[in-house]
RNA sequence: GGCAGCGUAGCUCAGUGGUAGAGCAGGGGAAUCAUAAUCCCUUGGUCGGGGGUUCAAAUCCCUCCGCUGCUACCA
């Protein structure tokens, strides 16, 4: 067999402060699930890694509010996020946390090899520190009033007001925004920047590079960074809760101090895949990452995160060579984002669906059908329970679902449940076939090239072809005078609920589990088809038992709709 | 302020130079196996406004308007 290509698949890393809505879910992990399923379908030896981001003042802060220490609180969330993943049936290889020791000393190595190289350097800064907080506070956790419009409740890092980006240093009467005590002392503070600047050239010669296989809103906000001018960032904290900044960098002036947040997240990347080796008793790991010819990596996203995908980590990566060669991404997959009603979702509001919510109103499938079908690709997007309702009833209940239904409960009506062996496939049978060789190709090409709408639209006509050919074919008419003639029609039809069970499981992989042991058991991984479907349509054995299963997507009604809008909010403005 | 994305049928969106498209919703019909589910036909748009380039513009250029986001210490 010939060397093929491993995919490496990761999600952006969801943050440990609270349980994810929908669109962080919309904008990464969903889509990484269904890329990572296809890819294994097709046979595909595929690493899917994802984690919790645990570092940072918004993780302290609510450890904080939930009366936790922060390893503690992380500890608990994890648990949830991971709990929560499982049962929108996200089958990551492995879902790490940023905190762990894996992470910790990958993070320190990188940095320890960065500074090596002299990408590192110290440079003097002015803090703000809380006395009354006893921290200290990052810009945006500073508010004052803003010195350009007037504005009193301007935060550190910029006015909402005028929109001017600010320093804490110039607002006026500046307080804490936790606690609000104006006790706010500047300090002086040694941090670690990393020289991003000096990696203008070979960053731009690579993002040019992908002009072509990134999408438009990934290729734009990478360049739009370089065109900007890139700045050196500061790449540590003031922080207790992080990576520790060794004693071997910076001569001793770093001490106590933590890697920011977005240094050592990217990283876990590779930190999870060692938790997954390390879990697993795997050995070989580091050949997804270290000089890996033969992987194909792509990162899943949402807009938000892209500069720190095609600018941060890849200065990260680029820094550590030429003795070292880690992987940089081939593939970005952006995505804008999900809003609710036109209008953010909200963790901090509550406004939204939250995952946790959702599977108590309806099971992950239909979730996720509705989510890639409509992904946020070339806009943003808005989620309303109405269109959620529509599409959900048309496509799963009525197009999927009422197919593989009529089609089961006929052949137990009237052929016992077994698959008929008479009559033959003539040409309105070689005219479908002809027909989904062309969607299937079409369909495998949208999932390579991982445009989930078209896929998903192709998808959709590829079911909606075996209601066309159903009625066109009409067994119910010609079993009262030509048994064969409905017997080849029945036949059909359960061979293409077998092949929509196969289709659809990269989506909705506990329906399509359903679907295809109407059928015949499935296995564990059900398989991508990649025969012609003149042979997988007639792959039936006679005789052979099927079932008809219990109604498969339950219609959502009017009423529902109104209770969810009611429970959630939802047009009020 | 700067930058980016978006603006196409009632709704959600394709379409990046060659006679305006899909799905849903709406209207008409067929069928009766099925979750009243399906299938066929069909109404519907001066492609945000204005100007320009071109034999030809939704598509390229200029300008204006609107929405959303980002703007490096939230992540």
């Amino acid at each position: 067999m010939r060397a093929m290509t491993r995919y490496l698949i990761t999600s952006a890393l969801p943050y440990i402060n609270g349980v994810k809505h929908l669109g962080n879910l919309a904008g990464s992990m969903l889509p990484a699930d269904v890329h990572a399923r296809f890819r294994r379908a097709q046979g595909h030896e595929t690493l899917a890694i994802c984690a919790t981001d645990e570092h940072g003042t918004p993780a302290e802060l609510a450890a904080l509010e939930a009366g936790q220490d922060v390893a503690t609180y992380c500890a608990e969330q994890h648990a949830i996020q991971k709990g929560l993943g499982d049962r929108f049936a996200l089958d990551w290889d492995y879902f790490g946390r940023s905190s762990s020791p894996q992470n910790r000393e990958l993070t320190q190595d990188f940095a320890r090899a960065l500074w090596r190289n002299g990408h590192l350097e110290v440079r003097a800064t002015k803090q703000a520190f809380s006395a009354t907080d006893r921290r200290f506070l990052p810009d945006r956790y500073v508010i004052g009033t803003c010195p350009h419009c007037g504005y009193d409740r301007a935060r550190g890092d910029q006015c909402e007001n005028c929109t001017r980006v600010l320093d804490p240093v110039d607002l006026i009467s500046p307080r804490s925004a936790l606690s609000g005590a104006a006790d706010i002392e500047i300090r002086d503070s040694a941090h670690l920047f990393l020289k991003q600047s000096e990696f203008v050239p070979q960053l731009r010669a690579w993002i040019e590079s992908h002009a072509g296989d990134w999408s438009g809103l990934v290729y734009s906000i990478a360049r739009k960074w370089l065109e900007e001018g890139l700045q050196d960032r500061g790449i540590t904290r003031d922080l207790e809760w992080g990576v520790p900044v060794p004693d071997d960098i910076g001569d001793g002036q770093l001490k106590g101090k933590v890697f920011y947040v977005w240094f050592d997240a990217p990283i876990e990347y590779i930190g999870a895949t060692k938790e997954w080796a390390d879990a697993r008793g795997i050995a070989d790991w580091r050949s997804w990452w270290y000089a890996a010819k033969d992987v194909c990596y792509l990162e899943f996203m949402a807009k938000d995160n892209v500069p720190f995908h095609t600018v941060g980590f890849p200065v990260t990566i680029m820094g550590l060579r030429p003795q070292h060669d880690w992987k940089l991404v081939d593939r970005i997959k952006g995505f804008n984002w999900l809003t609710y009603y036109g209008g953010k979702f909200s963790t901090s509001q509550r406004r939204g669906v939250f995952m946790a919510a959702a599977l108590e109103i309806l099971p992950a499938d239909y979730w996720r059908y509705y989510r890639i079908a409509n992904a946020p690709e070339g806009a943003d997007t808005s989620f309303t329970w109405e269109h959620f309702a529509a599409v959900v009833n048309k496509d799963l209940a009525d197009v999927l679902g009422n197919f593989a239904n009529r089609v089961t409960k006929f052949c137990v009506a009237r052929f016992d449940g077994l698959v008929p062996g008479e009559g033959a496939y003539e040409a309105e049978e070689r005219a479908l076939i002809a027909e989904l060789d062309q969607r299937i190709a079409q369909y495998t090409r949208h999932m390579e090239d991982i445009e989930l709408r078209k896929a998903m639209g192709e998808l959709r006509a590829i079911f909606v072809a075996g209601n066309e050919y159903l009625t066109r074919a009409a067994p119910w008419t010609h079993i009262k005078t030509d048994r064969a003639r409905a017997a080849a029609g029945v036949r059909m039809g359960l061979n293409l609920v077998h092949l929509f069970g196969h289709l659809a499981w990269p989506v909705i992989p506990a329906s399509a589990r359903v679907i295809h042991e109407a059928i015949m058991p499935a296995p564990e991984i059900i398989p991508w088809p990649d025969e012609a479907m003149a042979e997988f349509l007639d792959d039936l054995d006679p005789g052979q038992p099927i079932r008809a299963p219990d109604v498969l997507f339950a219609k959502i009604a009017d009423e529902q709709i109104a209770e969810w809008k009611a429970r959630f909010g939802g047009a009020e403005d």
